[in-house]
DNA sequence: AAGAGTTCCAACCGCGGTGTG
DNA sequence: CCACACCGCGGTTGGAACTCT
């Protein structure tokens, strides 16, 4: 059966879009929706193929697209949910408000990725290099990846579910919200728009196989053994302490955009925080991951934080032993993922 | 100032899944 | 069931922008 040519018709124009072919295409589709991609271009009066329409849309013209640098937090949640998905960018972009999947792949590829790599983790399989583990841990890292594997084909089922949810919004323009609307909000949307048939959003489990990778790596023996954690299981929120909007350990100069993040993810904090930047009361409630030393790690002065990562004499990384800043490192990266999970709060699904 | 090297990202390519007649 | 068309996804690329020497 051959699969027939889409973008090779003779005439049709390729490359980099001119103002006046978005400003076709966003006049089209907010007055008809976008219907078939395939048929678009000539009702809009393009010479491009429906396919270049459709990523010309979804990549760039879309209203509800948020550009511009990634907020650490954003980063967080791509490691978090590529250690659990690996490139299942469109999954990962559903989590991610405002960002296409087109965005968060180049992010990655570009940044996070090299970033991961200088920390002496894998970014592919988000392990430590193996040659820094032992006989039994890498015992532990086997078990747990095909334990890891079966949580994230229930996380991508359970995205499935929210993206067929969304395809039974009628309004087609809430339809191009698209990976950005929380799966509570589309529910929502969905109740009070279609017939009341959906079952309501999938609470996930607990992440227990993270927890058991934990503690593997609490019980390891004594060359990369972690010092005593201060961010307990159980605790899913702790004290964090800052002074003024951007000074704080993890929260970079858009803080804003990043509490607007913990709102749409239902984050508990427990005070007004304009009220605490203007009276000094520096006591707020976030999700401990924000405190843990990933955020550290991957601000881009990590090479004066941590001299080993980036070619300096701590630690001994070319032998089987970790450098303490490292181990501590790899036991705050998975604790990170972990409290991905196991923060989310009670009222929202995590896809 | 200029050339070389690097980074970044919009856009393209091709494959696989799914719908339809 | 088959052949085909459409759509969405992930991988890759080309060139603009930026940085370094």
């Amino acid at each position: 059966m051959g699969r027939s040519p889409r973008c090779e018709k003779v005439g049709l124009k390729k490359g980099p879009w001119t103002p006046e072919e978005d400003h076709k295409l966003l006049a089209y589709i907010e007055q008809y929706g976008h219907g078939s991609w395939r048929a678009l271009p000539a009702k809009a009066g393009l010479e491009r193929c429906g396919k270049s329409c459709r990523l010309r849309w979804t990549n760039y013209l879309r209203p509800d697209i948020k550009r511009g640098k990634f907020s650490l937090q954003e980063e967080q949640t791509i490691i978090q949910l590529h250690a659990l998905l690996g490139n299942r960018w469109s999954v990962i972009a559903t989590h991610l408000p405002k960002r296409t999947d087109n965005e968060i792949k180049n992010h990655w590829n570009t940044h996070l990725k090299k970033r991961l790599t200088k920390m002496g983790i894998d970014p592919m399989t988000h392990k430590p290099k193996s040659h820094a583990l032992s006989p039994s841990q890498l015992k532990d890292v086997a078990n747990l990846s095909h334990m890891a594997q079966w949580e994230g084909a229930r996380l991508e089922a359970e995205a499935r579910l929210v993206r067929e949810s969304k395809l039974q919004v009628s309004n087609p323009f809430q339809t191009q919200l698209g990976s950005s609307a929380s799966a509570q909000f589309v529910y929502e949307a969905t109740m009070t728009t279609t017939a009341p048939l959906l079952p309501p959003p999938i609470q996930p489990l607990c992440l227990d196989v993270l927890t058991a990778w934990q503690g593997s790596w609490l019980n390891a023996p004594k060359c990369n053994e972690f010092p005593a954690t201060s961010v307990t299981l159980d605790s899913l929120t702790s004290t964090f302490n800052f002074s003024r909007k951007g000074e704080a350990t993890g929260l970079s100069s858009n803080f804003p955009d990043e509490m607007e993040i913990l709102q749409l993810q239902g984050m508990a904090y427990s005070t007004d925080i304009d009220d605490s930047l203007a009276t000094g009361n520096e006591n707020i409630l976030l999700p401990n991951f924000m405190e843990a030393g990933l955020a550290e790690i991957l601000l881009d002065n990590s090479s004066q934080l941590y001299p080993s990562i980036t070619g300096g004499n701590y630690g001994n990384v070319a032998g089987s032993c970790y450098g303490d800043f490292e181990v501590e490192e790899n036991k705050n990266y998975w604790n990170n993922i972990l409290n991905l999970v196991n923060c989310w709060p009670s009222g929202l699904p995590l896809f």
